[in-house]
DNA sequence: TTTT
DNA sequence: TTTT
């Protein structure tokens, strides 16, 4: 009913831009959220390593600008995925699907646009087309479009968050 | 760095109370959070599942407030924990540690004190002792402690997340 | 950058339904929102009270839905305003702009939908048309357009938060 | 009943740290937070002046490691003073009371403390004693603390928001 | 494995 | 009264 969630962070590694069969632009990273205590005795600070999913406008922009080390704020909201795994096992994947991306560390531009702001928001460019007419079928939620098989991703159009 | 989580939702089932070797509560529960959108051409709302985990004075509120049903707001940040299951395979597990549970629906009082205040806060109670003396031992984050197993749990109190 | 705030509390009165030259809705209300501590020694519990401000179709379902003392969660940006009042001195207004309420009381129904969902959402019914064409003009920001003077009230189009 | 606000901006000038007159620290800055769009066909983006709070042992942290222009996180709650001014007309002064604040670039050191983390939370050296025993009385949230008149400032400890 |  |  309210699902809202505010990480700052550092990737992990490069993010990675993928498209579904319909076209539409996705990209996944990981951030690492150093924990606010350090833990067991030992001096080493944890982090939680929490995986991040944008779409669209918002995951072409995250594409071009973020790096893996970059201080970067994510807003958006928890989801968990189910899909049954190679031995018939269900498995859930929790991710946050980022409506807000903030770039918190200037960086000489992506590989694209000069002059980018550090700014990227999910209705920005929003509603700009992007032909999301469902087509690719399959059944929902059965595998996660996340294992990289070398195979051409299958995410199914009915996945799209909004 | 930062992570704060903001969850309004309805308990699936009635909150689960346990106590680690040394003696600190900790209780579990899963809240049904309503996706904002309908999906796939379909009408019927889907959810997301979210495991909540409180402890201390908190986690002892929550057990005698809450309830299966009932609407509930919750603050935290996100964890991710990870254990090697039985066949040796690394399983990782998101869960909302929270510092912060609201009753949002009467009903009629706990099982224990009366007239309680709809309000639980991580910190309230906090300091209170507790005996966290950390003995229990084991490998830390090996495995998970919300396996019910029949056997008495065994949470390390490294685990504890303050 | 990044602003977020999420409240939950209870109306102190019923909501003000506006509109602006232009004819876009605007309603306003205050949350009562208990602070998480007693003060002063004192047993009484205090609470901030907070201005809410909604646009368009979410101004209208929470006019017709919200009502004085009402649990409600809103979720929006931190706005500061400022005008000239009549003794040419600047005043600073701090409002919330909300773009997501949610109604934690079902209540019987508003005066017109039946059956309506608790559930209202800035960007549901977003580019529904509305007529948004900036007429009206006038000095922007120079006057509190929440006090009401009896006079039709004088927002300009421009204050449009998107 | 929840009150939580996260913003990322800039300090518009120095903080500043007084003490109350039981010796609480108490600093207090005003962050700069762009708005997610631009208004009024003006290419020229607006920003949020959002005055900050901090208290006891964030207070000096803030103070010793925050300066104009530095690009921070703030995680508190809106708290909404009022007072009497000069003409008996009563003043209400809206405020976020931090207890997390992350600073997003690094800077050289602050003035005392060399290698401080760049990490400061409202409940790392809480309990630490500080002294808040009640002097100073006077009539509570009658005047404003933060009008600075050159006179040793007069904040009730009444005033701590713990 | 899920809530209204 | 405002920051990059």
């Amino acid at each position: 009913m309210l699902n809202r969630v505010i990480l700052i962070g550092r990737l992990t590694r490069d993010p990675e831009l993928r498209y579904t069969p319909a076209g539409v632009a996705v990209t996944q990273f990981t951030l690492a959220v150093d924990r606010p205590f350090t833990s067991g005795g030992s001096k080493e600070r944890e982090a939680d390593f929490i995986n991040i999913v944008t779409w669209r406008q918002l995951a072409e922009t995250c594409a071009n600008y973020l790096r893996k080390g970059r201080l970067t704020a994510v807003e958006g909201r928890i989801q968990v995925r189910n899909y049954d795994n190679n031995e018939g096992k269900r498995v859930y994947v929790t991710e946050i699907i980022a409506d807000n991306v903030r770039f918190l560390e200037s960086s000489g531009g992506g590989n694209r646009e000069e002059g980018g702001s550090s700014n990227a928001n999910a209705n920005a460019g929003y509603g700009g087309g992007s032909g999301s007419s469902n087509r690719g079928g399959g059944s929902r939620e059965q595998q996660d479009p996340f294992i990289d098989d070398g195979k051409p991703i299958d995410i199914s159009d009915d996945d799209l968050p909004f």
